[in-house]
RNA sequence: GGAGGGGUUCCCGAGUGGCCAAAGGGAACAGACUGUAAAUCUGUCGUCGUAAGACUUCGGUGGUUCAAAUCCACCCCCCUCCA
């Protein structure tokens, strides 16, 4: 089991919803501070989906170093512990080169993981997910979370029957450990990796609409279908982890027929307001998030300067 | 001009006499979230009210009935086919 008993590291975190000008206020901040840029965003990380998952632009990348951007296959798969060991890799090298880390992306769970830390739980083999899978397609979420009832009783009372994602994570972790799934919340807390201000975009719905449409007809006419049909090519399965990106589907809806451009458009649209929401929801529950205005990629550099500073003589490094 | 089909709550769409403020889905709003998180899941969703409840809705008007989104008449609009 992975141990990590060193200190946390300082770094600078940016969150918001997407289209809120994350990327160009990390610009501003890299610039003021001589930083690196290290991705927080989930999707992201796929190397087929450039423009759909709104990765920075080669020329946004030229000035200065960005990491974990592009770099993972369609067919794979990483999850908020991996992504949160990458990471803090990237941020060591960062400190130990004399830069600053700055921690860019729309994932909260990222962020919480490397801000918090995660439970550490021994990896669960894959087939026991697997065979739990089949069964909630077989028998129904709700059968299982009765299962689970029994073997976490606290775990089953906080989630929905109908939850199967959770309940198979809560199930494969209590038949694989013999442990309940929330003993380990509660005794394996790992120690945080990183620490430092979760500055959070504070775009409204109202706000974002008329940007996420401008970027969706950007990217539609940047050749986002093209990068679904290229994609289609190097991993055929939609039902990878890849094409889950908002998007992605629909992109592939209307190139296979089944939705026309303006629907696949409307969709899409439709789609990326909701997760912006979605995130907003998240970052709102956080009482540890910093809400800066979207617009004012000053603020930001402000906000951050402030931290780093502090970090500079406390941290001692 | 003739024959047929249809108009339902923001949208799609069930509902053919009472159990209907009206299935289901979507959107919207709110929320949960510890290794798939751009994921997964929940609640609300005609109006007023904490609630009990009251009130207003199913193209329009009028009627039948104890009771109508559902039946009848006329009218308006849409679609298909024949002329």
């Amino acid at each position: 089991m992975p141990e990590t008993t060193s200190a946390p590291l300082p770094v600078i975190c940016l969150a918001g919803p997407t289209g809120s000008g994350k990327t160009a206020a990390a610009l501003a901040m890299a610039a003021a501070l001589d930083g690196e840029v290290v991705n927080a965003d989930s999707r992201q990380v796929y190397v087929d989906f450039p423009l759909i998952t709104a990765q920075p632009s080669p020329e946004e990348r030229a000035s200065c170093p960005h990491h974990l951007y592009g770099f993972l296959p369609t067919e794979n798969k990483i999850s908020a512990g991996r992504w949160a060991e990458t990471a803090v890799d990237k941020v060591r090298d960062i400190l130990a080169r004399g830069k600053t880390p700055l921690l860019v992306g729309g994932t909260g769970l990222y962020f919480q993981a490397l801000l918090r830390g995660m439970a550490e739980i021994p990896p669960v083999d894959p087939q026991l997910t697997a065979a739990l899978t089949t069964r909630v397609d077989a028998q129904g979420a709700p059968a299982l979370h009765a299962e689970l009832a029994q073997a976490d009783p606290a775990y089953a009372a906080k989630i929905h029957p109908n939850d199967r994602q959770r309940i198979i994570r809560a199930l494969e972790v209590c038949q694989s450990t013999g442990r309940p799934f929330t003993w380990w919340h509660s005794n394996a807390m790992s120690t945080p990796l990183c620490v430092g201000p979760l500055l959070t975009l504070d775009a409204s719905l109202a706000w974002l609409e008329p940007r996420l449409a401008r970027r969706l007809d950007l990217m539609l006419a940047g050749g986002a279908l093209d990068e679904a049909r290229a994609a289609m090519r190097c991993c055929a399965d939609p039902a990878a982890p890849g094409w889950s990106g908002i998007g992605c589907a629909e992109a592939l809806a209307h190139l296979q027929g089944r939705l026309s451009l303006e629907d696949c458009r409307s969709l899409w649209l439709r789609n990326t307001r909701a997760y912006a929401k979605r995130q907003l929801t998240w970052f709102r529950a956080r009482p540890e998030a910093q809400w800066l205005p979207p617009d004012d990629p000053d603020a930001v550099v402000d906000a951050a300067c402030r931290f780093w500073q502090n970090a500079r003589s406390s941290y001692n490094f």
